[in-house]
DNA sequence: TTGCTCGTTGCAAGTGATTCGCAACTACTC
DNA sequence: GAGTAGTTGCGAATCACTTGCAACGAGCAA
């Protein structure tokens, strides 16, 4: 999905397509795929200065039920964002707070059995996998 | 571990064994094995009506510092914390909320495979599955 | 038993992340 | 250009904690 596409969405469902809702999905599109809401809002107010960070909570709503972004909660920190067709796994070690990210294959067995025993439907883009990192093992 | 156990590790590492943290052991030791924060705080100040929260909040670190309780972050809602003893994975259901235990066999895969794979030690006990649950899936 | 020391506590204020109410604003349709 | 209804900014509220500080009291020694 691109970025005017995501606008074409947002229209299709009765939204409209205002300045800061454009500088956030170019924000959501500009290649990083960890952002927080802080960050987004950063990005949207070099664009426009006057954007509330509740207008951003919103719009990062309002794209999150039209399934164009998901968020996970990466450990204890605030929310992250990011583009549902980028969605991906993390490992997040809890001592330096590094995001490394995970293969969907890993989660494989997980899935198939959690679906199987418990007909429990897993989502593993939505959250993280705390732990330890290799170099905070090292040490 | 017994809640006297616990009681002699705190004096053991210098801590001192008053009625507030008395009460918040016993109330950890309760059966029940997901408490919030809040919960707690109900039960310590059904013995002791004045301790603070911020009492609880303390207790739960330094409980915590000594192994004795682990907390996680069970999806969105606030922390819950459990003895490390009864330590075990959740899937939360994103619908209903309902947390359900995962046997630690599950996640035997994806352990060995992300500390080969990536060096990263997975902490299975510190986060939640999300997901749906078998009933909100029937709907 | 009393005194002393230092861990602990209650209270109130602070923080970070997010949400809400509301009146003003504006994208889109007709 | 006018009207409708989705959006926005602002400020205040909320939720889950966290912190500063002075008073309190557990446990040890005498």
């Amino acid at each position: 999905m691109t970025a005017d596409e995501a606008l074409a969405l947002v229209r299709e469902h009765g939204g409209r397509v205002t300045a800061s809702r454009r500088l956030l999905i170019d924000a959501l599109f500009d290649g990083n795929d960890h952002h927080t809401a802080e960050d987004l809002a950063s990005a949207v107010q070099a664009g426009a200065p006057d954007v509330a960070l509740s207008t951003i909570y919103r719009n990062l709503d309002e794209l999150e039920r039209l399934g164009v972004i998901a968020h996970s909660h990466l450990g204890h920190g605030p929310a992250t964002y990011h583009l549902t067709t980028a969605a991906h796994c993390h490992f997040v070690c809890q001592e330096c707070g590094t995001a490394v990210m995970a293969p969907d294959e890993l989660f494989a067995t997980l899935v198939t059995q959690a679906s199987e025993q418990f007909g429990f439907d897993v989502d593993i883009h939505h959250f993280a996998i705390l732990g330890r990192c290799a170099a905070c093992r090292r040490d």
